[in-house]
DNA sequence: CTCGGCCTGCTC
DNA sequence: GAGCAGGCCGAG
């Protein structure tokens, strides 16, 4: 669910929220959601897990690609959304918006009770997010050392991107949602990057030109800087931690618009599965450099 | 590199 | 009832 701009908004609600207060308590009711591999006896494992976070304070809070990362006074605390992941800040007792269910509810999967009377409630429903404590430096680097440049920040070059797809005889599709070549993007973005720089999904990425490769690391920066003004994407499952919904939804160009009238030409969008994910795409405001269509 | 698996809920 | 969903990982 949650991309770069849905995770950023996230932290930057978060962050002032939550900095200087101690975790008094520990509530993970699903083990396997912290669980480095699967482990015979998840429940002990959750006990740990739970009496190591407990007592620790949250210093700040940072984002790298789409992991949330708190900083505690020891160690870090990882978090991934994956696909359905939430989080929620609220005093204990608070009700959420109307739309949502009183939390805890059966998908809140993990609960933190922090000073000051704030409560942070993980909430998940297909659980595929994940949560790690980190206890050194040398276990958080390698914890995102697979991740490539962040798209926002100063080191994502065209050359650095031309690096990612250079020989890569893979669709763009497949290349923009590899967190290698680019870190944060995911099946949203990287179909509204797409079509900003006129580029089709099926294109190989290592047919583009120096021109195409500008132009496409300016799509990308320009759909997630303005993604981050609307506060992300509301398609059903996004909220921000006090429950506010995104609004790039209504500004969305191609994803989602299969067989609506292309903003710009008019035509038809398509859908067609590429690299195993629904993509949208307008077949004639978007080419292929190498063959043209 | 592509596929299947991990989960649950919603739409067709 | 099947297929699909904003993500990722490990297997072939």
């Amino acid at each position: 669910m949650p991309e770069l701009p849905e995770v950023e908004t996230i932290r930057r609600v978060l962050a002032r929220k939550l900095a200087g207060r101690t975790i008094l308590a520990v509530d993970l009711r699903v083990p396997k959601l912290a669980a480095s591999r699967l482990h015979r006896s998840l429940h002990s494992q959750a006990r740990s897990w739970g009496q190591r976070v407990r007592g620790r304070k949250i210093m700040g809070l940072r984002r790298r690609a789409k992991y949330l990362i708190f900083d505690l006074d020891r160690g870090k605390l990882l978090v991934h959304l994956g696909m359905t992941g939430q989080l929620f800040a609220a005093a204990p007792g608070e009700r959420p918006a109307r739309g949502l269910p009183p939390l805890p509810d059966p998908h809140t999967h993990l609960i933190l009770d922090l000073s000051g009377g704030l409560r942070l409630y993980y909430r998940d429903i297909r659980k595929f997010g994940r949560l790690r404590l980190l206890e050194t430096a040398v276990e958080e680097a390698r914890a995102l050392e697979a991740l490539g440049p962040e798209p926002l920040a100063r080191g994502f070059t065209p050359a650095k991107l031309a690096e990612g797809l250079r020989n890569k005889k893979a669709p763009l599709k497949a290349l923009l949602l590899n967190q290698k070549v680019v870190a944060g993007l995911g099946n949203i973005y990287v179909d509204e990057a797409l079509f900003r720089a006129g580029l089709a999904p099926t294109a190989r990425g290592g047919g583009l030109t120096r021109a195409h490769i500008s132009r496409l690391r300016t799509a990308v920066r320009g759909v997630l800087r303005e993604a981050l003004r609307y506060r992300g994407t509301t398609l059903s499952d996004y909220f921000d931690p006090e429950t506010r919904r995104g609004e790039f939804q209504n500004r969305l160009r191609v994803y989602g618009r299969a067989g609506q009238p292309c903003r710009q030409c008019g035509r038809p969008i398509v859908k067609a599965v590429v690299a195993q994910r629904g993509t949208h795409w307008c077949r004639h405001c978007q080419q292929d450099p190498c063959t043209g269509r």
